[in-house]
DNA sequence: AGCTTTACACCTAGGTGATAAGCT
DNA sequence: AGCTTATCACCTAGGTGTAAAGCT
């Protein structure tokens, strides 16, 4: 996943479809990342693999970003699938924009949230209660500040300069990803009136993700 | 104020600047436009003014246009002005972009309303109680397909394909706008907890309201 | 050498006034 | 003649990969 010092936005986007939630109640979505291992890892070209390349820089400063929707009904969560599109990623450690900070040639786990909002408990909204995390390990990458194999072109999408997509390019570290996953309310903790059901997308008709893309 | 076939945003914006809200209270803020008459007028170059050209055309669907934040806190509301700027005005009866439909040659007295909404009684949102409803009599217009004086030129704004704003022209009917009023929850019917207080902002450093622009 | 940063040409999307053509 | 409509060149804002330059 690229990150850049201004913020970019990821690629591929991270979906999810809800169901279970209540309709007439508000949720607020959220996703965060957390460090996967304590290692900085180095791309080996002849090998096309990557190396453990000691230990971790610093934890970057651990900020989470709102689906700008948020706070929404529950009903219009389910309606269609949620994009969090407006996700950007940078390595500026001191970035005052409010985007994702990683460490570059480090590994991520992408964390998507939802937040049952009480209307009774104004003060307590974002408490650690009433809210319930999902983790696809599939969605699993390394933050990279380009592309480590010239066989990836991301050609797509608004701004893109190109003609057309490519995609091409086996995935690029030792960690294929599985189908897409359905996690159920009952595979994770949880509490309170948060039955939600959420099921990643798998990212439209590419080949599977590639895990340093 | 321009009205085309596919929807053309309100120039000057319709801005206001709200307080007295509930800070922790949601409010949903809304705009629609009355007829101010039952005439249809024309434009007499010669004489450089509006001419009664006979009743009214049969009125268009009564639409209202949401401010897209809403649902928003009373507190996001006062923080900064409130712009209208994705209002948009068309004089196609059959609109299916929910537009505004105005009937071109008409005039028309826009008006702000303030919902408040209670989240102990769902399904009467938009209920006849707890709103409050502004007018302000300065921003009268005449709806048109085109400037009606060529000394007009609205070169602003994003998309302007010009240099520098004009804005010149004198007023174009007969009713010269006051100056920006303050209009107070007392001055006006509403019932309910919603003590707003709206003061409507003028549109910045051009000369008046221009009633036919 | 390996990784990062910057600059840049190019793209989409949405919006604008002017103009010319069309309608009644 | 008076008004409407469609088209157009042009603009801003935001986003993208590439390539060159910079850093360590």
């Amino acid at each position: 996943m690229i990150v850049t010092k201004a913020g970019r936005r990821m690629f591929p986007t991270f979906q999810v479809k809800l169901s279970g939630l209540d309709p007439l109640a508000d949720y607020v979505l959220l996703m965060d990342f957390i460090p996967l291992d304590d290692k900085r890892y180095r791309y080996a070209f002849h090998s096309s693999s990557w190396l453990v390349a000691g230990r971790a820089d610093p934890v970057a400063p651990g900020r989470v970003h709102f689906h700008p929707d948020s706070p929404a009904k529950g009903a219009q969560w389910m309606r269609q699938i949620v994009s969090f599109d407006k996700l950007k990623l940078t390595n500026n450690l001191l970035d005052d924009n409010g985007h994702i900070i990683l460490n570059s040639m480090h590994r991520y786990q992408p964390r998507f949230h939802v937040v049952f909002v009480d209307p009774r408990r104004d003060s307590e909204r974002f408490a650690h209660e009433n809210f319930k995390s999902f983790s696809f390990p599939e969605t699993q990458f390394m933050a990279v500040t380009a592309y480590q194999n010239h066989r990836v072109s991301l050609t797509e999408g608004p701004g893109a300069p190109g003609q057309q997509a490519t995609h091409s390019g086996a995935p690029l570290d030792s960690t294929p990803p599985p189908p897409s996953a359905d996690h159920a309310a009952e595979d994770l903790p949880g509490i309170g009136p948060c039955p939600a059901r959420v099921t990643r997308l798998p990212p439209g008709p590419c080949p599977p993700p590639l895990s340093s893309a």
